[in-house]
DNA sequence: TGTACATCAGTGAACGCGCGTTCACTGATGTAC
DNA sequence: TGTACATCAGTGAACGCGCGTTCACTGATGTAC
């Protein structure tokens, strides 16, 4: 719930203030879609989060579907960029992703890590969104280690899978232990 | 949408009957899960599929949450037992897993794989009964690893990380590619 | 610069729909005698 | 073994609710003169 103070006027109505709305309905999707998944965004709920009402939505977005879109497109960008100060480190990378910090916030953390089962079931267009984020990791990864694609799949692999195990598992010491354990044995690759 | 074909009448209305109307459910929801989610199960759909009318679901479950909690235990059981063969041999488990066929049979595959993300965002209960799986899991495979802990947190990492991925990749030959390389790297190990 | 007006961002009532859940009922099962 | 009856598996209408979406409306913005 965002409290938005406009001033005097309780709307907002000049076209830099839509820009903006647009904005913070995007960024609220974008982090709640990490936080609880893609189809646990309704208009609604999101709209009241970015301090507006249910009828303006569709002066933004076509449709809840094509908003979901959108956020998920934006989930990863955000993501990608946090992580793109590793890009020369491989060893930074994999303490920074497999951190507990990481595995704490969803919903400022890797959008593939925390929406990798749900988009492996939505529309091909949805798959086709993350799926250049994949291969664009994997590349990134790949360069930090002497240009090997096969071991940077492996990694790629290693490091969302571990994340998200992480998550599920409920002790947290075993928790903990997992990610610390996977951090050691690709250190070591 | 199973035709189930109770001959002259359209009503089981015996005990051992109650108990095959009860398996035919869970069985539905278990593969159900691993297809479409634990979200996507309606009570009304469920019993359809499972040849019912909805208002006998609560003569077998207390309601939604309880089914979806046996469902997701079930998917469990039902995966890990498809990967008991493969106990001895960790190359054997390796190929299996990551295999294409694999990846094309979400409702009957992996339910680690198909519902990590879900499970990751769910309550305690249902991220207890996946743990003790995860934990499972690893134990088995540092068995045929020489009792490597690490190494198999590792490689169910990997196994997961890669089976949910190429699920995302959206073209056919890159997915291949992703879980042949990951196969390549874990054999290796 | 000031005024008159068209534009349009955002509001909130209303809609149809599918959902989980309840419940009075039906009729086969299974048991007591 | 046969009969009378209690039990109970499953049915389907009904409920309240939250959802995505539409639309008539309000009032500030921004532009034409």
């Amino acid at each position: 719930m965002l409290d938005v103070n406009l001033g005097e006027s309780a709307m907002g109505h000049s076209q830099a203030e839509k820009a903006q709305s647009r904005e913070r309905i995007l960024a609220e999707a974008s982090r709640q879609v990490r936080r609880e998944g893609l189809e646990s965004v309704s208009v609604g709920a999101l709209m009241k989060s970015a301090g507006l009402t249910h009828g303006g939505f569709y002066g933004h977005f076509e449709n809840r579907a094509a908003l979901l879109t959108e956020a998920l497109q934006r989930a990863l960008q955000d993501s990608a960029a946090r992580s793109r100060g590793a890009r020369e480190n491989f060893g930074g990378l994999v303490d920074a992703y497999l951190s507990p910090d990481h595995r704490d916030s969803r919903e400022s953390g890797c959008a593939m890590a925390a929406l990798a089962s749900d988009v492996a079931r939505a529309d091909d267009e949805t798959r086709a969104v993350m799926s250049r984020h994949v291969e664009a990791f994997i590349a990134n990864v790949a360069k930090t280690l002497g240009g090997d694609e096969d071991r940077a799949a492996l990694a790629v692999s290693a490091l969302v899978g571990a994340l998200t195990l992480s998550r599920v598992m409920i002790d947290p010491a075993r928790a903990d232990a997992l990610l610390e354990a996977v951090r050691k044995e690709l250190g070591a690759l």
